[in-house]
DNA sequence: TATTATTTGCAACTAATAGTTGCAAGTGTT
DNA sequence: AACACTTGCAACTATTAGTTGCAAATAATA
C-alpha cells in the first residue's frame, strides 16, 4: 500500500481535496515514481537517528545522507523533521504483545508484567518514550499526536488484562487503567530518567501493586 | 557570592589553572563588572523560557532578548545553551520538603506523597523533568550532569522515608530507594508523559504500594 | 578621588542548518 | 509510446549559532 505511509498533512489533504462531487471521490491515487522504496529507506534513516542521538540531535541533513534520498525529497515529502517523526514512529510495529493465559490473576499480571519490561527496555521503545516525554510542553502538534500514540499503546496495554478478567476473577474494573499505571510508572522511571534495568526485584513488587490494586478494598 | 552562580567549565578553569605554588592559591578572585545582577536576569529568563517553551526550543538570542543582556555576554560568560541550562536548574531552590512528623509509617508515607505530588506538579519541576528524559540518549554531557541532580533529588526524597524509620517502625531498610521509585514512577508517568492530575485515587494507591513495598515478605 | 582589572554592549563578522525553487531525468501506469 | 508523477541536483534565501575587536561602564583597590 501507498497511502499507509503518507504523512498526515499529505493524507488530510488528499481527504479534504473535491469533496464537491459523489462520483469523482475515492479514486486510490495510486503511486507513480519509485515511492515506496524510498519511503522506506528515509523512516528507517530517521529511525535509525532517533535511536541512536535522540529527537532534539535530529537533522534533516544527517536522515538525507543516511538514508540516500535528497534533501529535497524529504520536505516535499514530508515538510519538515516533525511530520517525519511522526511516520516513523508509526511505522514500528507495535502488534506484539503476547500475554500466557494462566490459572490466576496475579500469574497474569506476572505475564503482562514481564511482557511490559521486555518491551519498555527495547531501544526504540526508550527512544519514543523519550521523545514523548521531551517534546511535550514544547511541540504541541506532535504532542498532541504522541496522545493518540501512547492512547493506542495504553489500549493494547489495557486489552491484556481484559482477557485475564474475562476469565470470572472478582476485580475492581474501573481501575484497569490506574494499575496498569502503577505497573507502566516505575518502569518508565527507571528506562527514561535513571536508565537502570528492570531487574526481578522490581518486578515483583510492580505485580503485587497491580494485584492490590484491582482488588483490595 | 559570585562563583556560586559561574558555569562548571568556569569553576574548573578556576580551580585547575595554577596549582603549582602554594601560596598564590585559594585567591577569591573578586568579580569587578556589574555581574551578579546580569546572571540573576539571565537565568531567570532561562528558566522562564524553559518553563515555557521546553528545553529544544531554547534559543540564545532569545535568552537574550528577554533578560536584555547581550548575546556576547551569554556566550563569554557561559558558553553555550548547554551550561546556560544547567545553571539556570541549580538556581532553583530545591530544598522544600517538609514532611509531617506523625505516628506511623502509613501516615508518613502519606505526608511524604502530599508532598511529592504537590512538588511533581510545579511547571518548573515538570519543565526540568521533561529536559532529564529528553536529553537522555542524546546530550551525554548534560545527562551525566543530571544524574547528580537526580541523584540531590533521591537523598532529599530518602531523607524523609529515614526520618520515619528512625521512630522505630520495622521496615525494610534496603527498600528505601525502591519504594521511592514506586511513588515517584506513576507520578512521572501523569506529570511529563499523558498530563494528567496526580488525583487522590492514585495517591492512596501509591501509598500502599510503598506501605507494602517497605513492611511485606 | 584616581587607578585599574574586568565585564558588558555593540556592530560586524563567519559558519552551519533550515527550507525553497526551477529544471532535467527517471519511473511506472495506461 | 504517452502520460502522470517522483526524484536528484544545483543554486538559491532565511535563520540561528557562534566569534572578534573595540569602546564604554563598573566596582574594588590604592
Amino acid at each position: 500500500m501507498y497511502s499507509r505511509h503518507l504523512c498526515l498533512n499529505q493524507v488530510a489533504l488528499l481527504t479534504v481535496v473535491t469533496p464537491t462531487e459523489t462520483e469523482s471521490v475515492d479514486i486510490p491515487r495510486k503511486p507513480r515514481g519509485p515511492s515506496q522504496l524510498v519511503t522506506d529507506k528515509v523512516l528507517t534513516a530517521t529511525f535509525e537517528l532517533l535511536v541512536e542521538s535522540g529527537g532534539a540531535a535530529l537533522k534533516i541533513e544527517a536522515i538525507a545522507e543516511r538514508s540516500g534520498v535528497h534533501k529535497t525529497t524529504l520536505y516535499r515529502r514530508w515538510g519538515g523533521v516533525r511530520e517525519l517523526v511522526k511516520d516513523a514512529i508509526a511505522s514500528v510495529d507495535m502488534a506484539e504483545f503476547s500475554i500466557d493465559e494462566t490459572a490466576s490473576l496475579k500469574e497474569d499480571l506476572a505475564s503482562l508484567a514481564a511482557s511490559f519490561s521486555e518491551h519498555f527496555q527495547k531501544p526504540k521503545i526508550i527512544a519514543i518514550n523519550r521523545l514523548i516525554a521531551g517534546s511535550r510542553g514544547s511541540d504541541k502538534q506532535l504532542a498532541d499526536w504522541m496522545d493518540d500514540y501512547w492512547q493506542g499503546r495504553h489500549l493494547l496495554y489495557r486489552g491484556a488484562i481484559d482477557r485475564a478478567i474475562a476469565r470470572g476473577e472478582s476485580v475492581y474494573a474501573d481501575r484497569f487503567a490506574l494499575a496498569i499505571e502503577m505497573m507502566v510508572g516505575p518502569m518508565l522511571l527507571r528506562t527514561i530518567m535513571t536508565d537502570e534495568p528492570l531487574d526481578e526485584v522490581l518486578l515483583k513488587q510492580l505485580i503485587e501493586s497491580a494485584y492490590r490494586c484491582l482488588t483490595c478494598e
